[in-house]
DNA sequence: TATAAATGACTGACTAGTCAGTCATAAATA
DNA sequence: TATTTATGACTGACTAGTCAGTCATTTATA
């Protein structure tokens, strides 16, 4: 308990987050203090969204952060330590609960063409049509100057989408579905997603990618890759 | 005449790029200091490269440039309009030859095997195993902010990529080799090589990713897929 | 050839502007 | 009233780009 305090105050604001979070304090729900709070720091969170992903980590201004949230500039240090604090905690929030929706299509037990093409279901309508599409491309374009950013990304959310991306490609391949060689490198089956977002950052005012047709062809490619035996 | 000098004075130096390049004036190869001169400006370059890989363009200071390249920091405007006409001009001297070596690899008429194998050796060899593989990654990650070089890069080297790369899956799918739908998507074939760029530089030290094996396995895929029919 | 004049590459101190983070003060709430 | 929350003017550190002056190299002249 003393440890989760110290813990949420060394990511946010020294005392505020770990009291909000907290906020189960036995007796009385949140109260009205604290409901604002909790939208305050969210419409903060959207704000930065918004301008991180149009301008970058760098280039983003707090005091625009601070004018499209509504509020003062000083009013973000009372939720977030600094800046680099603000975007970790961004990317966090935004990304952390897709581990779970694709560990539940992992765990259903069907074919692997049925699978596959809940994944990329999933990750059209969950990631590229929405904005954690920009969430990704802000850890793709800055991770490499935050190596923390890019360890929690790694440690809390790739790694389980490795692994449970990895789980079904060896049933499927066990079941015959597939080339065993694909589990060894499910890089493989979500790097048309990937490209998807880089390309439609930079290119696709010149040749726009229809990424559900992209990313199911490539599944079919690769689904009939073991048809034959 | 007067048309040359105005438009190198748009992208470099005010009026020494045209002079330079424009050195075959009649008699007398280049002078000592026309060598010199190149010789800078090809140090700035380097040290440019070198800075802005680790850096990004944003947190790079030129007086560090001009520290790694040994002049003094008003020199670099000698040779270059600003800070972003240095960085296009990075971009432009390192990627524009990739074009010719794609487009012999297509010109080659050979089973889609060798060709896929070409393709992933080159990549291999004189992108990620070279300087190239940073510049790519400047290209994904700054892209964005820089449209005129984003635009600049699709039309002078990507949509030639993609087009050589379209045609050769074309003649291989007319001959049976693949399925005619990867000649649609021929982002697909290079997914893998981007993806080994991005992780490379975000989460190697975690979970190291061999690419050539990654790219083999990838491409072994995509052929069997026609195996059968 | 020897000397003087012209060139232009190079320097680095300086300016003008930016912006993250602070803190004294004010407003809101209990 | 006492306490918590919010404000925004302010500071200090930082850097892209400038420019007046220096000096090595080249060209013109005697």
């Amino acid at each position: 308990m003393a440890a989760r305090r110290t813990v949420s105050a060394k990511t946010a604001s020294p005392e505020k987050a770990a009291r909000l979070r907290a906020s189960a304090k036995a007796r009385s729900g949140p109260t009205a203090r604290e409901a604002r709070s909790l939208e305050r720091r969210q419409a903060i969170l959207d704000a930065a969204l918004e301008e991180f992903s149009a301008r970058g980590f760098e280039a983003t201004r707090l005091d625009d952060v601070a004018k499209r949230a509504k509020i003062a500039k000083g009013t973000i240090y009372l939720y977030f330590r600094d800046k680099e604090s603000l975007f970790q905690e961004l990317i966090r929030d935004m990304l952390t609960p897709i581990i779970g929706t694709i560990q539940n299509v992992g765990a259903i037990e069907a074919p692997l063409a049925v699978l596959a093409d809940r994944l990329v279901d999933m990750f059209v309508r969950e990631v590229f049509e929405t904005r954690r599409k920009d969430v990704i491309r802000l850890m793709i374009t800055e991770g490499r100057r935050f190596p923390k950013i890019a360890e929690f990304y790694y440690r809390e959310v790739l790694s389980h989408i490795i692994a449970a991306v990895r789980a079904i490609l060896r049933r499927a391949a066990a079941r015959g579905e597939v080339s065993a060689a694909l589990a060894d490198f499910p890089q493989i089956l979500v790097a048309p997603g990937l490209v998807a977002i880089v390309w439609s950052g930079l290119f696709d005012r010149f040749e726009p990618l229809d990424v559900r047709a992209m990313m199911k062809t490539h599944v079919e490619l690769l689904l009939a890759s073991r048809k034959a035996s």
